[in-house]
DNA sequence: AACAACATCAACCGCGCGGGC
DNA sequence: TGCCCGCGCGGTTGATGTTGT
C-alpha cells in the first residue's frame, strides 16, 4: 500500500514550489493572508496563494496562519500549570504534539513542541527524569535535581522519594533495600493519577484515539475537552 | 568591543492518511 | 480498486537573539 502511495514520482510536479518565497514572512504578506482568511475562512490552502497573490506555498500559508496569525493564539510564556499539563500529557502520549496542544487553549503544536525541546526536556533531564519515558535516570546525582521544583505532590515526587531511598540504602550497603527501592522507582507509573479523554479533530476523524485513552470516562473537567479524575 | 557558543523558535520538509474521482 | 490531491503531523533546519569569555 505504501508503495503505491509513496510513488511520488507519478505525481505532477508541484506547481507550488515554483517562484515561491521562503523564510520569514513580511507584514504585507501577513496582512494579505489575514484579510483573505477573514473574508473566506480557513481551508483550500492549495488555491489560497493564487487567490491572494502571495508567492508562498499553500502549506506555508497554512502554517503561518495556524502557528502565528490566528487571533485566538495566546503566545507569551507558558504558565506553570500549562508546563505541568504538557509534561503529564507527554508522559501519556509521547510526541503527539497536536494532541497535547489541543488540551492547551491558544497554544499550537509547534509552540508546544518548541517549548518542550528548548525548556521542558532540559528541565526533566536536570531533574533526573528521562524525557523520553519519564522514568528516573538513576545515574544522575540527586542534589542537582532538588533545585528544580515541579508541580506539587506529583508522581515524580514519589519516584524521587523512592530514588532517594535507593541511594540511601546503597550508601548504607543495604542491598535488599536497594533492590526494593529500585523496583519501586521502576514500577511507579508515570501518571497514576491522570486519566484523560482526549481527542482532536483528526484523531477523531481517523478513529485513531490512542489505546491508552479509549473508554475513559470522567467527571471533572479541566478544559472542555480535557477530562481528569483521580 | 569582538567573537564564540548556546538557546530559541519560526519555518520548512517529508511522510502518512482520508476522501474523492 | 487504485490513483491522486489536500491536509495535517512530527522532525529538522537555520536565522536571530542572548550570554559568556
Amino acid at each position: 500500500m505504501l508503495g503505491a502511495r509513496r510513488n511520488i514520482s507519478m505525481r505532477k510536479p508541484c506547481c507550488e514550489k515554483q517562484d515561491t518565497n521562503k523564510g520569514a514572512w513580511s507584514k504585507q504578506e501577513d496582512q494579505k493572508l489575514i484579510d483573505y482568511i477573514r473574508a473566506h475562512g480557513e481551508g483550500c490552502w492549495r488555491s489560497l496563494p493564487q487567490a491572494t497573490g502571495l508567492l508562498r506555498s499553500g502549506k506555508s500559508c497554512r502554517l503561518r496562519w495556524i502557528n502565528y496569525l490566528r487571533p485566538d493564539l495566546k503566545r507569551g510564556n507558558f504558565a506553570k500549570d500549562e508546563e505541568d499539563l504538557i509534561i503529564k500529557l507527554h508522559a501519556l502520549l509521547g510526541n503527539r504534539w497536536s494532541l497535547i496542544a489541543g488540551r492547551l487553549p491558544g497554544r499550537t503544536d509547534n509552540e508546544v513542541k518548541n517549548y518542550w525541546n528548548s525548556h521542558l526536556r532540559r528541565k526533566l533531564i536536570s531533574m533526573g527524569i528521562d524525557p523520553k519515558n519519564h522514568r528516573l535516570n538513576k545515574n544522575l546525582p540527586s542534589c542537582e535535581q532538588k533545585q528544580h521544583g515541579y508541580g506539587s505532590s506529583t508522581s515524580y515526587d514519589s519516584k524521587r522519594q523512592a530514588y532517594e531511598r535507593c541511594q540511601k540504602a546503597k550508601s548504607n550497603g543495604d542491598n535488599d533495600q536497594v533492590s526494593d527501592a529500585a523496583s519501586c522507582v521502576d514500577n511507579i507509573s508515570p501518571l497514576p493519577d491522570l486519566n484523560l479523554l482526549l481527542t482532536n479533530g483528526r484523531e477523531k476523524q481517523q478513529h485513531k484515539m490512542p489505546n491508552e485513552l479509549r473508554g475513559v470516562e470522567s467527571t471533572t473537567t479541566l478544559t472542555p475537552t480535557l477530562l481528569l479524575f483521580s
